[in-house]
DNA sequence: TGCCAGGCTTCAC
DNA sequence: GTGAAGCATGGC
């Protein structure tokens, strides 16, 4: 068991924020975790205390950086224009937010899932994967299911693939899967690129449009230039900007910023300013 | 029950 | 290069 006092983090905002699909909540105050194979429980002591259910080595060679904790969001917040209104009440009603350093794999297939599908969709589509073609992980007498690797994902067909709640998305991973597998496709390569080369290198994948690398570059490749634009948001540049947002104001880590829109704009304290309009 | 979801490919122009 | 059609399925 590791403790620790961390600013700007809250575990509801994080598993909520939609760039991850595999943490929930299992208690009031304590969070679960799956991730690098591994299984992680979360408790919430106060408001900036924190116990992590693993061991010093773990949290110090795998949590610490998936969760971003070396950085200091305070200046990124600080940074925010103060006449924006909508922006300054998004940063103080998601102030707990981090973007995670995801596993370059599991994200590439949970976002091309995640095209035109809901949270709660992508969510049980990658449990159902997980839990038919992943490696078992045995946690306190509980089996739970890493996310499949590529070869794992390689060995079923098309057809058993798309028993998962897939849809059309099936055939993108099917197919990538099999690139991936067979060393054809070197999708590591990524981790290597500047963002310019990262968003080129993902776009060019069957299935991988701007959005999705977009998401890919900023939650797994940690480029926080990257601005994921989904629906949410693109509401947002309208609803609350004309249309007429200058993200060059925030040049160079712009997605940060992008995520407390993201999350402000899907919260039900937003909608309730938008119905009293 | 119908609508919408962290969009993409394809094709016409 | 831009714009529109078509897309599979689950959750609310």
């Amino acid at each position: 068991m590791v403790t620790v006092k961390l600013n700007d983090f809250n575990l509801e905002q994080i598993a909520d924020s939609g760039q991850c699909f595999r943490m929930n909540k299992i208690s009031d105050n304590e969070y679960f975790l799956i991730a690098f194979g591994k299984c992680l429980k979360i408790s919430a002591l106060s408001k900036d205390e924190f116990a992590f259910d693993c061991s010093k080595k773990d949290f110090d060679t795998i949590w610490k950086d998936y969760f971003d904790l070396d950085t200091d969001y305070s200046l990124y917040k600080n940074s925010v224009d103060k006449n924006d209104i909508f922006l300054q009440e998004a940063i103080k009603y998601g102030y707990g937010i981090r973007i995670l350093r995801q596993e370059l794999w599991e994200t590439t297939i949970s976002f091309i899932i995640s095209q035109r599908k809901s949270i709660p969709a992508i969510k049980s589509a990658i449990e159902s994967l997980s839990a038919s073609f992943g490696s078992p992980i045995y946690y306190k007498d509980e089996v739970f299911y890493a996310f499949p690797t590529p070869k794992q994902l390689a060995i079923s067909s098309l057809e058993e693939l798309s028993k998962h709640g897939l849809g059309y998305r099936d055939k993108y991973i099917h197919q990538l899967s099999n690139n991936v597998s067979s060393g054809e496709f070197d999708l590591d390569k990524a981790k290597n690129l500047n963002y310019d080369d990262a968003f080129k290198f993902l776009t060019s994948i069957y299935g991988i449009g701007t959005k999705i690398a977009n998401c890919i570059a900023l939650f797994s490749l940690h480029k926080i230039e990257a601005f994921p634009i989904d629906v949410w948001i693109k509401r947002i540049l309208e609803d609350e900007y004309n249309n007429n947002f200058d993200i060059s104001r925030y040049d160079g880590y712009a997605g940060i910023l992008q995520q407390y829109m993201f999350y402000y704009a899907r919260s039900r304290e937003y909608s309730k300013i938008q119905k009293n309009k």
